[in-house]
DNA sequence: ATGTGAATTTGAACACGTTCAACTCTCAGC
DNA sequence: GCTGAGAGTTGAACGTGTTCAAATTCACAT
């Protein structure tokens, strides 16, 4: 189960050259369409080689998940440095996932569904995909923290966490949504960032305070499992 | 694909033993460990007929959910007969639903997974499953109807949705909850629930007027995907 | 050159979910 | 009793992800 990290050049070689054939055959036929043999056949290697880098075949998946995941960093560097605004920023940011991910659709669905499993080494609650996670969060950070919106530090402490609970979700509406251009996640996408900074804004509010309160300490609980 | 129903007394006798190993086993062993060979073993047939009633393991599956389900709406029935008030019987109600399922507390995980792959026949937001899922739209609705809160028309028609989103929630928290007697879970649902039943009253206040038209467009909107 | 040992590679083998053509059973109609 | 058609049953066979003991490669010391 250890994941075999390739101690020469040689090895090197044959883990890029795997990963690679995994990547683009996911994104041609899928992830369950994928065989583990095709992956082999066309990186040039036997099955067995395939199994010495890579203990499974979702671990694959993490890879992929992986690269998407810095595509998007890539993607919304600039945006970050440039604008202050919070729902801008977050508006960008979100939007971002959904347009890198936009070539990966027909297959997201397989791929969420094997990361959501809770006993497999892909789920983001669980420990193998800690290190993703925590660069998600911290990005959710920087985008929250490089704003000028000022926000209440018990919210700020939790809002990465819920901003990635959202983003999953908007993830998994994207997967369902059939429109052209995936408009409708947009919209989506749109109306639910303002309404997330307009609800930051209100928490302040007195006849709100006992809820906020009762929210944030709850969250803390649920993170601290 | 199609579903076949067993029309002998002799088909119905296989349907019902194959259906009874397989939640016998699930239960057991849990879902993944489960071999079809095995289930057909313990029904005292072959591979082959248990393929006759049920078009794959998937399918056993689903079965297991309406079971659980059944249970569910069994236990939760003298509450909603009994109780008016809306905290105490959404609070029943989803206690109600962690209860029943504790038995299959360590096969949930897989099973969660394989419900939420939106190809799968049993993803809630598909086809195949729809029966079921409106059974349990109808029982929040229930849960809210027959209570004794007045809540404005535009949130009542859509609050059962809410809550089954909601429900579904709490269940993948449950799933990696590992507190002893599930006490974490418990108390997560005791202040969620209080927590949506005083949202649904603030939703009056003027300020959040203009959040709640927003947010009860946007599920509009979601819905009709 | 030669030997050594770790890294790497191999492909046969396993258990699994699923398919399907062939088989058996049942019973209504004669 | 016989027949035929449809319901039910069977298990071999396929392709899959995964395992593993054996074979191969290769940098380095001798």
């Amino acid at each position: 189960m250890a994941i075999e990290v390739p101690k020469t050049r040689r090895g090197e070689a044959s883990r890029a050259v795997i990963l690679k054939a995994a990547l683009d055959l996911f994104q041609e036929h899928g992830y369950e369409a994928t065989t583990m043999r095709a992956i082999a056949d066309r990186a040039g290697v036997s099955l067995g080689s395939s199994y010495h880098y890579f203990p499974s075949k979702e671990h694959l998946v993490l890879e992929f998940y992986r690269h998407t995941h810095e595509l998007h960093a890539v993607a919304i560097a600039p945006l970050l440095s440039r604008e202050r605004d919070l729902a801008t920023r977050l508006r960008g940011t979100v939007r971002a996932v959904v347009i890198t991910c936009e070539p990966f659709h027909a297959v997201a669905g397989s791929i969420f569904s094997t990361v959501a499993n809770p006993s497999s080494p892909l789920n983001p609650f669980g420990g193998t995909a800690r290190p993703l996670r925590d660069e998600v969060l911290q990005l959710y950070a920087d985008v929250v923290s490089g704003s000028d919106a000022r926000i209440p530090r018990d919210i700020a402490e939790f809002l990465p966490l819920v901003l990635w609970l959202y983003q999953m979700g908007i993830l998994y509406f994207w997967i369902f949504d059939s429109s052209p251009g995936r408009l409708r996640t947009l919209e989506v996408i749109d109306e639910t960032t303002d309404l997330i900074v307009r609800l930051i804004s209100l928490a302040n509010l007195p006849v709100l305070r006992g809820s906020r309160k009762r929210i944030l300490g709850l969250i803390k609980d649920i993170v601290e499992s």
